[in-house]
DNA sequence: CACCAGGCAAGTA
DNA sequence: TACTTGCATGGT
């Protein structure tokens, strides 16, 4: 019986051999990566890049630049991202807490510790667990595991955890068998939605998913 | 045409 | 508490 560790580390050579390094999430800055971490909700990242255009083209993307910006503006420039009115909201409320708090400094913001960094990020409304992990992880390059849809998905059909795992728990269950670096969890949750996007849709494509034979669970029983 | 994409909050019963 | 729905563009 392979402990989850092991089976974890497998996972992780598997999807590395097949796919090779991801270089995710491009972006010139923290405040790039950031932003990008909000539009990106339940979005195409060729969506998201277009729109992160048009904030460099503005010439307002910084980020007291864009929050003191109109809500109306905000939102017409970020159309391309999707759900534009509602993440124009949540974009203002993630810089308004910054500003208030910070001063508006995201260099300040960043010196706080991982918790309180996380505890801020999720006090705001329209930063949930998987956008503020992704700010951490990515943004501020803490040692935090970036749970997604795709995780949750191929982690129980291969048998790893039960179905209704929380999202919290699916993190914990990688980051109690994972040393807590930075690049590895860029990496390994990279290879995850890469993996996702090719094998593991809604109607998923085994045959000839390097992971078809990974796990407690044989998929082709 | 249907389906999907690097979620989250609010509404309903 | 446990489902369901709204939000929206652009690519396959």
């Amino acid at each position: 019986m392979a402990s989850t560790g092991q089976h974890l580390r497998e996972m992780y050579e598997l999807l590395n051999q097949h796919f090779g390094p991801q270089h995710w999430w491009p972006g010139d800055t923290a405040f790039e990566v950031m932003v990008g971490a909000v539009l990106t909700q339940n979005t195409n990242w060729a969506n998201v890049e277009k729109a992160i255009e048009n904030l460099k083209d503005s010439g307002d993307f910084t980020l007291e630049g864009l929050y003191n910006m109109s809500e109306e503006k905000l939102a017409a420039l970020i159309r391309p991202a999707g759900y534009y009115n509602l993440k124009s909201r949540r974009l203002r409320n993630l810089l308004g807490m910054i500003v208030r708090d910070y001063g508006g400094d995201l260099s300040s913001f960043f010196e706080e510790e991982t918790e309180t960094l996380r505890e801020k990020l999720l006090s705001v409304k329209g930063i949930g667990p998987e956008t503020a992990d992704s700010i951490l992880l990515y943004a501020a390059h803490r040692p935090v595991f970036v749970v997604d849809a795709y995780t949750h998905r191929i982690l129980s059909r291969h048998g790893m955890v039960l179905e209704e795992i929380s999202y919290e728990d699916l993190q914990e269950l990688f980051m109690r068998h994972l040393p807590p670096e930075p690049d590895l969890y860029n990496e390994f949750h990279a290879l995850i939605v890469r993996a996702g996007k090719t094998f593991c849709r809604k109607r998923p494509l085994c045959i000839s998913c390097p992971l078809k034979d990974w796990g407690p669970v044989n998929i082709s029983s």
